[in-house]
RNA sequence: GGCACCAUAGCCAAGUGGUAAGGCAGAGGUCUGCAAAACCUUCAUCUCCAGUUCGAGUCUGGAUGGUGCCUCCA
């Protein structure tokens, strides 16, 4: 029984999805005006990870993750490179596919762009209008906040605290009613990008665009919407609003806010400068470094960042990867029957880990995607299936089902490794040649062929099963 | 000022009121020509104070320290 925690209730809920075994779920995707950081890409992770779980556990999922692609950073971002914001957010969009693609974070049901969605953020701005939601001033389309009795429920503010926070700040927008309206549509000034309206040329506010682009591909009520602890407000708080507004209906079952990505105890962000993108760092890790490392920690919690613990998580991976491997390795080369009493009760044991772990894996993904404790369970079958594998006259059927339950749970959290490619027939003669040295007890010449394997970039290891090779 | 969150071993990090998962690092050992990998053993009473309870890391109150949002932000 999967639970959740669902920001506006502050507390965990049993997961019900609004029709069954169907699940509609909304995350905010990244403005495309650069490559994204490390912070970015937490929920892309994390949600992701939520996507797999639910599918894992028999969803049909819809999975809508959007772009934006029009906004003063695009705007500005494509002025200082003097090409077109279209030309801006289509490369983006690739870089994004790139990384997202290599930290195993499956594509979307549908990758909606906001300026594609024109007509039905149009259509909603409108809706609100006539409904008396909203009010045109000179440089723009706004909503009018006190129109909504409930505005700050997901946030739990009321509007007199916002009211008196805000006046304390200088706001560029004139003629608003309320210092706490957002802008629905922002009227046309020079040189900027416009879309014709009702309202005259211009282009939308950015809360309108994920009401929109939810309304478009999912419907009016949607089980799960997903972003980071910062959009919790205003985005989050608008969107609720505007759609609530316009649909009168219930907008959102389930609101999940994922934890900040630190560095220095300080939070990662582009406007403080002090973030490491995706990019960069996996010319230092591996992409899946990244995810297992981002895993490791509760998806609600703040993750600090240093090299020195992406390292320390490199390590952990290893750990995984190298008993995936030979559990692998060494099925290849064991008995087709568990050979003398030991092997049949390591192989029973095993066969019962499987079982046993991948029951504790679920249960702590149910409980609100406790990564961290499901990744416990992960390494309690690895240490088990290394035991196994080490075992003289172990049968090849008990780690082949190790593998494929630990392939499995792995699966689940996007951390299966990519497949190795074979080792090229040059380094295999090496490895027999090396073999015919070790025979002969010509240790200086094996090391040396060692040496030399390792130079063109594989490393090899004796095993009780014979030499293993692997890419370093 | 308003609204939230966090404080567990050298480091990271789970933890449903009943006597502290897991990972990294370290130490000792087994295996090994060496190496790698692996396995075994070892490594905490949970920021502080008070309270509730037969019993609290886990609930309540307070203190201290830290973070986030209230403005673009994952």
């Amino acid at each position: 029984m999967l639970k959740l925690y669902n920001t506006q209730s502050r507390e965990k809920e049993i997961f019900e999805p609004l029709e069954p075994g169907k699940v509609k779920m909304y995350v905010c995707g990244p403005t495309v005006y650069n490559y994204f950081h490390l912070g970015n890409a937490r929920p892309f992770i994390t949600y992701d990870t939520l996507r797999r779980y639910l599918e894992y556990r028999g969803y049909q999922v819809t999975y809508v993750q959007n772009f934006t692609d029009i906004d003063d950073k695009m705007i500005n971002r494509a002025r200082t490179e003097g090409i077109t914001i279209k030309q801006l957010a289509d490369r983006f969009i690739e870089e994004y596919f790139t990384d997202a693609d290599k930290l195993n974070i499956r594509r979307a049901t549908v990758h909606p762009r906001a300026t594609e969605c024109m007509p039905m953020i149009v259509g909603l701005i409108e809706t609100l209008t006539a409904k008396g939601f909203a009010y045109e001033t000179e440089d723009g389309v706004y909503f009018d906040v006190s129109r909504q009795p409930d505005y700050g429920k997901l946030s739990h503010h009321n509007l007199d605290d916002l009211e008196s926070g805000a006046s304390e700040r200088v706001s560029g927008e004139a003629n608003k009613r309320n210092s706490m309206d957002f802008a629905l549509w922002k009227k046309k000034k020079d040189n900027e990008p416009y879309w014709p309206s009702p309202w005259g040329d211009g282009r939308p506010g950015w809360h309108i665009e994920c009401s929109a682009m939810i309304k478009q591909y999912l419907g009016d009520t949607i089980d799960i919407h997903g972003g980071g602890q910062d959009l919790i407000f205003p985005h989050h708080e608008n969107e609720i609003a505007q759609s609530e507004a316009a649909n009168g209906k219930p907008f959102v079952r389930y609101w999940l806010h994922n934890g900040f990505i630190n560095v220095d105890q300080e939070k990662m962000s582009k406007s403080t400068g002090n973030f490491f993108t995706v990019r960069d760092l996996a010319q230092q890790f591996d992409y899946l470094v990244l995810r297992f490392f981002m895993l490791g920690g509760h998806y609600r919690m703040p993750i600090n960042f240093t090299t020195e613990l992406l390292t320390a998580a490199q390590n952990g991976w290893n750990r995984i990867k190298t008993c995936l491997d030979n559990l692998d390795f060494v099925a290849g080369h064991a008995a087709v029957n568990p050979e003398g009493a030991e092997a049949e009760a390591v192989s029973a044991a095993l066969g019962k880990a499987g079982v046993d772990y991948r029951q504790a894996f679920i249960e702590a993904m149910d409980d609100d995607l406790n990564t961290a404790d499901a990744l416990a369970a992960v390494f309690e079958l690895v240490r088990q299936s290394n035991t196994a594998a080490a075992c003289p006259g172990i049968d090849a059927g008990a780690l082949r089902k190790a593998g494929s339950i630990l392939a499995e749970l792995l699966d689940v959290l996007g951390l299966r490794p990519a497949e190795e490619m074979s080792v090229p027939a040059a380094i295999m003669a090496l490895v027999e040649a090396r073999i015919a040295a070790k025979k002969a007890k010509d240790y200086q010449k094996a090391d040396a062929i060692r040496a030399e394997i390792q130079q063109l970039g594989y490393i090899v290891a004796d095993t009780p099963q014979g030499p293993k090779v692997n890419r370093i």
